[in-house]
DNA sequence: TTGTGTAGCGAAAACGTTTTCGTGTTAAAA
DNA sequence: TTTTAACACGAAAACGTTTTCGCTACACAA
């Protein structure tokens, strides 16, 4: 097991100095071809790659960066991490990932392992708990340090960084506009606790939909669930949640539902209670993935283009990352990009 | 805007040197009580943290972990990676993601990369592209450098290194005798083509299956589906396939998927042919995930432990570095972890 | 007085780079 | 022959740590 081979070593070997070889190999003009010959085959034998550990301490960056997401085990977070992966490696950057599990202490623990000097800038989603408890103090503190963040998805308004959102108001009024044009009459809608931004904006969209249309939404239609819920181990619970919405109000014949499992589990509590779909119910879930696709009936969904939210993202922390380098201290204007959503029609609505 | 405070400024400020500086803060018992104090102090309010690079550069290693797979938009992938921060983060490590996107190139690229200090040690799952090309060298090349690779579910036995793997063989053997006992008589297989490891494995473990019952099993029943197939673009190819299996075998009564998707779309053909699930025909699938679980039918699966998986994958790999620090060179000796596999019932079987 | 021990601190090396600034050698110009 | 300029290379600093070793000053014993 041979160590790697370091400037040092080569030098050694070669009998020259660590400044000779280290300009060699970027081909100086300093060097002779002689030995810029002599030190590049060297380097190539024996497989050199300079040390980025090293690199990084120099130039005082780590061309890498830093992501905190809430859980990754979800189609939406998946979905952006390939999108900031793909441009960060485009870029030459790498990517290091958090897990925060939804909870603030880990959000806070995570954010400062990397902030010591490992990564150059954060791309993240706030966690529910952090949301809840509107401390924001972790955030603050790195932007005050110099490192820049990129907010995405469930962002504060009160922190001075770029953001990327989905417009989510939009794409759930344009949900439910879809259901109030295809006859339906009752629709209500299966959201999350409103300290859940996107949930709350969702939920917006839904009131704004019947604003529009003269409609009154009724307070019973409007089901909020606790987070807990979107567990697996308390789908029981969902499920009883859902059924009960139905029962109360037996003339709802369009469901919008904040995302997919709360849409799922309608359609199949709806069919144990006889109903049809879409004939006597339409559905219509927020985000698209694995299971609108391919569960049956397939599910219209308002599609939210993580991918392409990931590659905004990384480009906005990249832009800034390099633009620092050169005039620093500019006025600090921050960006926010809406990413527009599309309807995707499937089985699930007429 | 400050900068980081180093242990530079800390001494300057204090007028001490920076030896102190650092002692102090590490309560060396060579600094009298007062300096200390005051050391700790400054230190707190300034909020200083040691920096990492520097760190990593001096004790040559980084307390990083790199993962290199496949895709992420995947709930296998994802689950192991949840396993993998778990424990890595409990051990007081970081976790830095690669994608290979099932691309050859990307997968070598991504590993120099990352093998230039910027990571200890990899644990990585192989992609489609390299299985097939069976060129392994940049794995041999990045051990014989002294960084250990533990490989998860798609392996290859020829790299001296730890593996985790899933009991593909008998997980599949025993989903088969499962449709066996439950009185299915003609049971086909929806497979890959054999050089996805994992493919050819539960394919092997169809066949014991039918070997063990004193069953013969028929070519035609035995459908390897192209890879390029599994990207949503191409799913109508897939189901024209899959449609064509069944067309051509009129009494099939049992399916097994190799995967998920392959699952629900069979049944989905099954269904526009006029089959019931699951009287007249029942189905399992490999890999228990988000659609098994919330697609109606539900699908019987077997289930993979991809977490557990992940968590195994970290260990091993931190007990070997943190191993190396101490006995330098023992013999290598290589473990291979099978995590067991348990069969889910659902609604797909009786 | 001299020697010894110890408390408290600083200098410097090391990790692996890059880059600036010398410095010596040689060939060309004066 | 002397001056100059180009050429080819090396020394050293810097990035931010930790750690070893040495040094000074002082207290105490002989």
């Amino acid at each position: 097991m041979k160590r790697k081979v370091t400037l040092k070593q080569i030098a050694k070997e070669l009998d020259v100095s660590i400044s000779t070889v280290s300009k060699a190999l970027r081909n100086s003009i300093e060097i002779s071809e002689d030995t810029r010959q002599k030190v590049q085959a060297f380097a190539k034998l024996y497989n050199y790659r300079p040390n980025n550990i090293a690199l990084s301490l120099k130039n005082r960056k780590t061309k890498t960066i830093g992501i905190i997401i809430p859980e990754i085990v979800h189609h939406f977070f998946s979905k952006v991490i390939t999108g900031i992966e793909l441009v960060a490696n485009k870029r030459g950057y790498n990517v290091i990932v958090g897990l925060s599990n939804e909870s603030f202490d880990k959000e806070v623990i995570n954010m400062q392992m990397l902030a010591n000097g490992s990564i150059d800038g954060f791309i993240l989603s706030i966690s529910k708990e952090t949301l809840q408890q509107q401390d924001y103090h972790h955030f603050t503190e790195t932007i005050n340090q110099g490192m820049p963040i990129v907010m995405f998805d469930r962002v504060v308004n009160e922190i001075p960084c770029d953001k990327v959102i989905v417009d989510d108001v939009k794409g759930a009024k344009k949900a439910v506009e879809k259901l109030i044009s295809n006859g339906c009459k009752n629709i209500a809608i299966i959201t999350t606790k409103d300290y859940v931004s996107v949930g709350k904006l969702r939920t917006q969209g839904y009131l704004e939909a019947f604003e529009e249309h003269k409609l009154h939404p009724k307070a019973s239609l409007i089901l909020k669930i606790e987070d807990k819920l979107l567990s697996d181990d308390h789908l029981d619970a969902l499920e009883k949640e859902i059924e009960q919405l139905f029962k109360s109000n037996k003339s709802i014949d369009g469901i919008f539902a904040v995302n997919e499992l709360y849409a799922v589990t309608a359609i199949k509590v709806a069919r144990k209670l006889g109903l049809e779909i879409p004939e006597s119910l339409q559905v219509i879930s927020f985000t698209d993935g694995v299971l609108s696709k391919h569960s049956t009936p397939s599910l219209t969904t308002v599609r939210q283009h993580g991918q392409q939210i990931g590659e905004k993202a990384a480009d906005l922390l990249i832009n800034r990352l390099e633009l620092d380098e050169t005039e620093e201290e500019e006025e600090e204007i921050y960006e926010t990009v809406v990413i527009e959503t599309d309807l995707i029609e499937r089985e699930s609505t007429k």
